[in-house]
DNA sequence: TGCTAACAGTGACAATGTCACATAGACGCG
DNA sequence: CGCGTCTATGTGACATTGTCACTGTTAGCA
């Protein structure tokens, strides 16, 4: 499969879009345009509007806010096979929203113009299917995450997401910072949760990495909810 | 005015429908219901989807969720004039979610059918704005409730719930547990807010009832965010 | 090599959540 | 009236989490 190809089926192998009409899958393919960002490119934020919808190709955005106290924290990510459908629908109507954007990696992506956004809507009842229901998980995952920040403890938190960043292998890249800002709390708070894991030989530490020693430990406490 | 005419005109009354073209205006009047609803009425709910969109004439709903642990959190309210457009759309595709919409008080509102809701969505540019922008809207205050459930202290949050039940009146009929579910926080927590409040003589207090005495000073405290 | 960031550890304390109660008002009913 | 029985509120002990002011450690680089 050359790039050529892939840069014009993109559509096919879009879960939510392939069982598109086909006059819109030629629309959709005909009005975008297939664009690349390196690493750490903020895609939309304070000030930063996107013209365009994007449908993820290749990559990851994560999407995170910062309060006017300077606290951060993690709303969601975009993965590849998902799209940005609020960023566009949200900046509609409010371009000063805190949120933020930012390529996690390099990312490819199709971006359609608001324009042809709006005359899809409106021509087809399957992508019209397609962005509701986008626009339900994202919600859904919102009160989701509402509960979690409110009620759940913070170990049950932490081994949640490591097991959700390790993504299967046992070695994480990452800072206690960084982790604090996934959970929306402080450092500290990491590193003492993380020092527990530790003692009980869950997980074992190194500057910059968590390596998972007990998965089957971790996920036990991440079930509690 | 009489009931008949205030049945058919509720178009003209409601802020984001009101410039919609004639015809659609017409589309709605002619394939919506109005329905009144008592108080406490479960609108929406777990096992319990709802088949119209509803569009609030008069009246409030209160939507809040349960978590697993047996925790409430109030996540917003439909007031007059504003309309579910998310719950249709979210049940859509996830009915087994686990909020749930109550009326707060005797509600009215126009029902309008999934099927009435999808050719209004495909046939009227302004119906599109006007759901996008209800979308948006919704989805920004939960970014807004997210961050405020993370990083506000306690204090500030219920002055701020305080000033906002309140509607500009001083008394307020609730109870500490109501106010803690507003919260998601327990409600000896907001015993002793409302104590410390009522020793700074900002509040007075008796048994189901909560009265503001100093609103300049709840408004302050409620401003540092 | 030494400087400078970034990363991580620590202890004291404040704020909030949890638990197990105690106390008090409202209300119906014999 | 007196009595139970709700619901609402008060309280103290304790656990968890957040905040602050530090210290120590490591990697990268001039």
């Amino acid at each position: 499969m050359n790039p050529e190809e892939i840069d014009t089926e993109w559509v096919e192998r879009f879960p939510g879009l392939s069982r598109l009409e086909p006059t819109t899958k030629k629309l959709l393919l005909q009005r975008s345009t297939v664009v690349s960002m390196p690493e750490t490119t903020v895609i939309f934020g304070p000030g930063k509007s996107p013209e365009n919808m994007l449908f993820l190709l290749s990559g990851t955005v994560r999407v995170q806010q910062v309060s006017e106290t300077g606290h951060e924290i993690v709303l969601y990510r975009i993965n590849a096979g998902e799209s940005c459908v609020l960023t566009t629908a949200c900046l509609l109507a409010y371009d000063d929203y805190s949120a933020e954007g930012i390529a996690e990696s390099a990312v490819r992506a199709a971006a359609v113009p608001r324009q042809v956004f709006d005359d899809l809507v409106a021509q087809s009842p399957s992508f019209r299917n397609f962005v509701f229901a986008a626009f339900s998980k994202r919600i859904t995952d919102l009160f989701l995450m509402i509960d979690e920040v409110a009620f759940q403890r913070m170990d049950v938190r932490l081994a949640h997401k490591l097991i959700e960043l390790s993504k299967g292998r046992d070695q994480i890249s990452t800072t206690h910072q960084k982790l604090s800002v996934e959970l929306g709390t402080a450092r500290e708070v990491i590193s003492r949760q993380l020092q527990e894991f530790q003692r009980r030989a869950w997980v074992e530490q190194s500057r910059g990495t968590v390596k998972i020693l007990d998965r089957a430990q971790l996920e036990k406490l991440a079930a509690r909810d």
